[in-house]
DNA sequence: AGCACGCCGACT
DNA sequence: GTCGGCGTGCTC
């Protein structure tokens, strides 16, 4: 009754030529029982040598010449067991996020390439140099060029790199192989680990904690030995001392013979961070980051594998290292939209934290000043135990913080993008030889609209996102393609300044060393930050005093103190306000309370402007409050009236096309079979995203909210059996769930 | 990565 | 003609 299966299979092969599935017949013993993750050995190549693979997927079709296609020998292990964590993880992200196995893989299997085993595989001579001497002789005679010349340089080196054989000398493997009978030679992987970060001191002594750091750890770590694992959220503010709370926690992990994973976003990865994990663990303690060759992540991950390292600190990434038995994760600044993957499968770190949590019996630690509201949510529900630190242990005092209404601004006459009282502050800064930092908090900006008279803002009657202006004049909504006729007077007010807020920091620069001449500032933003090091080097040159004004995007805010700096000014609170997203409102919050805090954290107090046409707005009214508790309550009203996660969960499906005609059919047919799935479901769209095309490619949009996550897995598998059924050639389908940008 | 195939120079 | 090294290409 079974028809014959077939498994597509990766095998267990570092090396780029062979990453890619084959197919495999499912034997009849394991008809039925197979699944996708599953560690099985296959006969691979022309001496059916059996190997180790992972099956990414089961199916009935055979893609491949059924007369060459060979069967699986068995499972490997035995059955379930054999699953192991890792592979139940890649199953875990192909499920929850909608991808295929291989992409799930390839983010589980961290650093499977060639050029990182390839660097500390190397040749050793076991012969004299004389032997070698007359081997080389003897090849010479006997014209054996490859082996001549490898013979030639192991008479000068006792070592030789792989990668230089095949490389330089171009001497490829079979000469290799026949050199090591002869026992000339002999290939070994030696472990040539290079740990990236440099010896330093240990701390000797542990800092005493307050009383409220001791109660998390003591009842974390109470939790755990009790067997109970559990997720913690620790809302501080920044300099309320939750580092310390972490590395105690890290600490009690490593001494129960576990492991622990350090999540940070990637900006905020700087040195001295760093430096204060490796003055606590010392060289338990490995970083992952970007700037990581891949050899130097592959050795990373063996290390992590050996039992080297107990610590790994990194970005989301960091998430998969390979330990054997993770204790404790934590998730610093658990807010941060670094911890969404951009790419497929398009995972959360936080929801992957959970799932890993779980496979290995670990807890998870989360901290933030601005608790992402989904985290919040869950804490307020039950699901995540909440402490709260209120003090700074440092003493500083919370910045003073002027709301400036830029439509009074107008009225008064005044048409520079500087308000009055952000000029009289400046001014005084200057004088008094102190610094500034003026930011633009724009990101996925997109051109909204709004009346420069009365602060209103154009928006879409049905999702309460704003508008954004088309080159054709039409105002568009990016949710369900709402579209109107831009409107030539404010529909409120009736005022013609109803107009696009268009400002660049370097706009800023200009205008700032108009009005004050001679003024030194630095200027950080994607252009200037393009090279490697120029983040950090424009960073430290603010912080020596190199200029009097740090003038930005967004990124100036994060991280990094800089105790000289007493004043902080938005520019235009709105722009990211009006992004014309359902978090536009919860982003602006966690920007300016981060901004705040970064004025006045050395003696000197702060003070802070933010320029806005929304002055009454909540979300810049509690973070001029620096008031969290107030600005969720406002929020979470606003989400589930809307129902909006974490209310609500929501599916976008993104339809990338090479055609227009062809991709927005393909999105209204896939609209249209998810509306036909059983489960009641709410379809927004399908529309053009807001950026409609990127490099010739269009692309389309829309969205399935639903209560339940599970029943939004549900209808992301009826739309993937559907794209597999029309087999689009030209389109290509990404899932996107409880999406953080709309496209 | 590892194996067979086939080309090309050297030699019974 | 045959033998064997050595680059090349494929592996379900």
């Amino acid at each position: 009754m079974t028809r014959e299966q077939y498994a597509d299979v990766i095998v267990d092969i570092s090396h780029e030529k062979v990453d890619r599935p084959f197919q495999y017949r499912v034997p009849e013993s394991l008809a039925g029982s197979l699944e996708a993750g599953m560690c099985v050995m296959v006969p691979f190549g022309s001496g059916n040598k059996l190997i180790k693979g992972y099956v990414m997927e089961v199916s009935s079709r055979c893609k491949f010449d059924p007369e060459k296609t060979k069967e699986i020998a068995k499972v490997a292990d035995d059955g379930v067991a054999a699953q192991d964590k890792t592979m139940v993880l890649a199953g875990w992200l192909r499920r929850n996020y909608g991808s295929t196995m291989i992409q799930a893989v390839k983010t589980v299997l961290p650093a499977k390439k060639a050029v990182g085993r390839l660097e500390h595989k190397s040749l050793q001579r076991i012969m004299g140099k004389e032997e070698i001497l007359s081997l080389l002789g003897e090849c010479t005679r006997k014209k054996q060029r490859a082996k001549a010349r490898l013979l030639q340089e192991l008479v000068s080196q006792e070592e030789i790199p792989f990668e230089w054989i095949t490389g330089k000398l171009g001497v490829s493997s079979s000469a290799v192989k026949s050199l090591e009978r002869e026992g000339a030679v002999r290939v070994v992987s030696r472990r040539r680990f290079r740990n990236p970060v440099k010896f330093t001191e240990r701390d000797s002594m542990l800092p005493v904690l307050s009383f409220a750091q001791q109660k998390i750890v003591d009842s974390v770590i109470a939790d755990f030995d009790q067997g109970r694992r559990g997720a913690y959220l620790i809302h501080g503010i920044t300099g309320s001392g939750k580092t310390e709370v972490y590395m105690r926690l890290i600490g009690e992990t490593l001494k129960r013979g576990r492991q622990a994973i350090v999540l940070i976003p990637e900006i905020a990865l700087t040195y001295q961070t760093l430096l204060r994990f490796f003055r606590r663990f010392g060289d338990r303690v490995s970083v992952m980051n970007s700037t990581l060759s891949q050899g130097e992540k592959y050795d990373q991950c063996a290390r992590a594998r050996n039992g080297e390292v107990d610590v790994v600190i990194g970005p989301r990434s960091a998430l998969f290292t390979p330990f054997p038995n993770i204790g404790l994760i934590v998730i610093d600044e658990e807010h941060e939209s670094s911890y969404k993957s951009e790419s497929m499968p398009k995972y959360h770190a936080r929801e992957t934290a959970m799932e890993v949590a779980r496979l290995h019996g670990a807890s998870v630690v989360m901290g933030s000043a601005t608790p992402s509201l989904e985290t919040y949510f869950r804490a307020r529900a039950g699901e995540y135990t909440l402490f709260t630190l209120k003090e700074r242990l440092t003493g500083g005092m919370l910045p003073q913080v002027h709301i400036v209404d830029l439509r009074e601004e107008l009225r008064a006459g005044n048409r520079s993008i500087f308000s009055r009282k952000l000029q009289e502050l400046l001014e005084e800064r200057l004088k008094k030889g102190e610094q500034s930092m003026l930011f633009l908090n724009r990101r996925g900006y997109s051109g909204f609209i709004s009346c420069r008279a009365c602060g209103h803002v154009m928006k879409c009657p049905h999702c309460d996102v704003s508008l954004a202006e088309h080159r054709n004049g039409m105002l568009m909504c990016h949710y369900c393609g709402f579209q109107t006729a831009k409107p030539p007077v404010c529909p409120r007010c009736g005022s013609k300044y109803i107009m696009g807020f268009r400002a660049g920091t370097q706009q800023i620069e200009e205008k700032l060393k108009e009005m004050f001449p001679g003024v030194r500032t630095l200027r950080m933003d994607a252009d200037t930050t393009r090279t490697k090091d120029s983040h950090e080097r424009i960073l430290s040159a603010f912080a020596a005093g190199e200029a009097d004004v740090l003038i930005g995007t967004q990124m100036i805010v994060k991280g990094h103190d800089f105790p000289n700096v007493t004043l902080v000014g938005a520019i235009a609170a709105d722009l990211s306000l009006c992004t014309g997203d359902f978090r536009a409102g919860e982003r602006t919050f966690q920007l300016l309370t981060q901004a705040a805090g970064r004025a006045g954290r050395g003696s000197l107090p702060g003070q802070m402007v933010i320029q806005t046409y929304q002055p009454d707005h909540y979300a810049i009214v509690r973070a001029a409050r620096q008031d969290y508790e107030g600005f969720y309550e406002e929020e979470i009203l606003y989400r589930e009236m809307l129902g909006y996660p974490p209310a609500a969960h929501m599916l976008a499906v993104q339809i990338y096309a090479k055609e227009e005609d062809k991709g927005m059919r393909l999105a209204e047919l896939l609209a249209q079979s998810a509306k036909k799935t059983p489960v009641n479901l709410q379809i927004i769209g399908p529309a053009a995203a807001s950026i409609g095309r990127i490099n010739d490619i269009f692309r389309f949009v829309f969205y399935v909210k639903q209560q339940n996550y599970d029943k939004l897995i549900q209808t992301k598998d009826v739309l993937e059996k559907e794209i597999k059924r029309l087999q689009p050639k030209g389109e290509t389908v990404q899932f996107d769930f409880d999406p953080l940008n709309v496209l």
